[in-house]
DNA sequence: CATGAATGAGATTTCATTCAT
DNA sequence: GATGAATGAAATCTCATTCAT
């Protein structure tokens, strides 16, 4: 008698306005999207969109929510699947590199505008902590287990070699997308940046670097 | 062509309407900024303004230009005022974290902002990519007069240390700013660069770390 | 046009629209209550609500309808059951004053609003106008009754003290509501009133005032 | 050098967007009308008029401002003009009267409607009952001034006396907005309570009524 | 009968920019 | 040079009403 399709019609249309805005925010940025962009790109009607998300943010926010999902997935693979933890680390060097060149057609550099747009509205200001952490976490988990099996021997805190990595990957990122992968050195620095981190871990057996 | 005594009549005037722009660009950030505002903070008629910089970006840019000339001024007399280039190093470190806990109240996190929209709206990639090429040469200039002094023997190419350092500064500040410093872990993180740097540097005749 | 089971429960359905939108429109006004409102207050669909009511005026007129029948008895009470015309008069008086404390968390403010906004549309006049007709007669006729009886002796016509009597209270009705009893002194004002309309209709056989 | 108009400008501007807000107002009542309707009676643009008022309550309250003014110094005149003071009131119940025929093309309405919304909303309950004190405390002053000469000496308080004068008016002013005078018969309620004030004053002095 | 998702018109409000004085 | 009133485009958001299921 009742339509009853609610739930996955629902997540199926909130979906689609998702993927709209995606595309919309890749192409024009956070800031410069309007509820009006994602309508039109959506295909739907001005009031349709409302029913599902009541603004920008809102979708924002479902975005991150998705790709914070994706990554813990693929963290946890990477952290279930190498015995050398160094192996690992190289391997989550290479999931930050891959696709750095078409960098600017992803969502990321919207993350980064978003996040500082939140800064500055002091909105989610809780949220972005524990985002981080939960990202720091990562990281720090797996120096750990490398610490354990006697595979690194740090010189300085775990913790702050993660957090280094993390805004090492930021900034790098900032550059890339400004001056592009060549004018910004990625792969040079990228390899610096190995070189100090196993530096910095002092890792163990392994042949010449 | 001949403005007599227009000229720092009309300079101090521009200099006025810097500083009330900058005193809203801290408070609300770059994109949030109506001309109507700087107006209303400078005290002058809409008009008025409009006769010095017909759009908030304008005033960006002159902000941009005279903090670049203070920073140029800074790097000038630490190039030329350390023996041991290690240690004008070092003193760059400190010029980058002074000032670090203070940083939501200045203009960098403007600067950071202006910067990631710029691309966005495909502006000004020229004026971005000379600046961060003139930053990467300070660096660089200073690395390779360390090379040439035997005080420093890298093992990976200067430039990519100095985009390295770049990076990460950067990144760094966008940390700072969501998390402060002490979540961010600022001052570990810049430990861990600094030892990393000296390592990739291979830096000569100082009493071991 | 055989709707047999479903007349019952057209009623009842009716009638549960109804109760829900008095709720309504006693929180929030007439004017200021949408359909939406009500379909949320009633707890059934849009489209539920709409095979019954096209309108939030339709459920309006539905309700005046209601309450005029349930006065229409009210006043039938009074007309057959006194001996003294004037102690009927003095009921009626009574039957208005009573709940005029809480004249807020009724309909009548409402219904107040509603027929200003009417008169606003150009809608319903000839329907206001009956029902003023109407109840202007339920008075006419008490004091033509209390003539004929020789009760009273008026110097001024039935009708114009009738319609005195009805502006009078629609007047107080407005002040009360806004001033509250006390300050608009309602009480005193009804004294005021009686000892009027006592006056006007020369009320005999009754110990002097 | 400047142009100084200001103050002046600003009031006629102010005056000429009242005067089309007030034919707005009168031709389609309060609630009905939005910013738009104004601007485009007053032949500006949208943010012209906002320039002026926010909001069609602004402009309500000014216009109510404004005929409060009037009102006061109509009614100023008559303190001092009469000898009698049944004269004055005579002349009181005249000036109410006088243009009640089109009463539907003046503002008057309007306030009644406003009035009622303003309680729905809770808004302006202290400005409301300022006015109604006004209003009564000059109806007050007019009677007291009448016992201290010994031309009145009223059987119940003189204040219950105004406040149902009062009551009376608003009442017989939304009889006559939807029945009209002669179906609401205005001029009949008019005179019963004239002679119902004249019994409660017990006006001394005067020839036969 | 009943549902509730979808539509789209329309109201509010803000500001960049111009221009007569 | 300087002023600030005026313009109007554009964005946000809400609901009455419809209609496929």
């Amino acid at each position: 008698m009742a339509p009853k399709v609610s739930e996955e019609h629902r997540d199926s249309k909130r979906a689609l306005i998702i993927e709209a805005a995606k595309r919309v925010f890749i192409r024009q940025g956070y800031e410069r999207t309007t509820m009006k962009d994602v309508v039109e790109e959506a295909g739907l009607s001005r009031g349709g969109v409302y029913l599902y998300f009541s603004s920008t943010e809102e979708m924002m926010l479902a975005i991150i929510d998705e790709a914070d999902k994706l990554n813990f997935r693929d963290f946890t693979l990477l952290y279930e699947q190498y015995g050398s933890l160094w192996k690992a680390l190289e391997q989550l060097f290479e999931l930050n590199t891959q696709g750095i060149e078409q960098l600017a057609q992803t969502i990321v550099p919207v993350f980064i505008e978003f996040h500082i747009l939140s800064w500055r509205n002091g909105k989610h200001a809780q949220y972005t902590a524990e985002r981080y952490e939960r990202s720091l976490q990562y990281v720090v988990s797996l120096l750990n287990k490398g610490v354990e099996q006697g595979e690194f021997r740090p010189i300085v805190p775990v913790t702050a070699i993660a957090q280094m990595f993390i805004s090492f990957h930021d900034g790098m990122f900032i550059g890339v997308l400004q001056l592009g992968m060549k004018k910004s050195g990625a792969l040079e620095q990228i390899d610096a940046l190995k070189r100090s981190i196993r530096y910095l871990l002092q890792v163990q057996n392994e042949e010449r670097g």
